[in-house]
DNA sequence: TTCACATATTCGGAAATGCGGATATATTGT
DNA sequence: ACAATATATCCGCATTTCCGAATATGTGAA
């Protein structure tokens, strides 16, 4: 059951979509660090538990992180470390960006 | 004006929602290619021209993209192939993630 | 200036997305 | 079974996003 054209277009802009949100990038760059539960990454981020939990969700279903219950715990992690490359990746071209910009500024 | 932390962590999201949209990415691909004005896209991905614009304004604003009038014509093109560098990163995890269901699917 | 072409924007409406308090479900210990 | 803890989901609401036809703006040629 291959995936077709279309149908993996769509899937790669889910993929993206997942990286689309701030918070979404805090818990990824969270979970790069170490895995962790959804009450660490709640605590760490200090946003509502629903909110840490609906964006994980998110991340389950683009693929981005992968999950394992630990007792009553569920302890969340990277699916993949390319994804915090790409992540970088984009950080340095918006970097670029911003010092092309100031240098706009001061000149 | 060296924008702040949460500025940047915005512009950071900002740049990743550029790239959460099927059309978007295909403006992308298709600007990686080589640099084109809007009805080349407009005809290329059979879209209509209001939406190839609607998209290129959004690629603009989030700096994805540089263009230059050229007579009547405005040619688009990649700002930063780092960008197509992070657009392929994240469908090789989404392959090896497609790769590794069809696995589990055909055992 | 007037026409034709290229691009951008406006518009209304549909669909998707985010929020967080409240509630439901799952797990463990007693 | 019951209480306590951890996580997931539900809900209503506000905001954002997308669409594409129609219209406006900009540009070059006659």
């Amino acid at each position: 059951m291959i995936p077709q054209r279309a149908e993996i277009s769509r899937m790669h802009a889910e993929l993206c979509s997942g990286i689309s949100d701030p918070n979404r990038i805090a818990i990824l760059y969270a979970l790069s660090e170490r895995p962790s539960n959804v009450t660490g990454l709640t605590q760490k981020l200090k946003l509502p538990q629903s909110t840490v939990s609906r964006h994980l969700r998110i991340l389950r279903n683009s693929g981005l992180v992968n999950f394992q219950r630990a007792g009553r715990e569920v302890v969340y992690e990277l699916s993949d470390d390319r994804v915090i490359v790409a992540l970088e990746l984009l950080r340095h071209v918006l970097n670029d960006r911003i010092s092309a910009h100031s240098q706009l500024i001061n000149d």
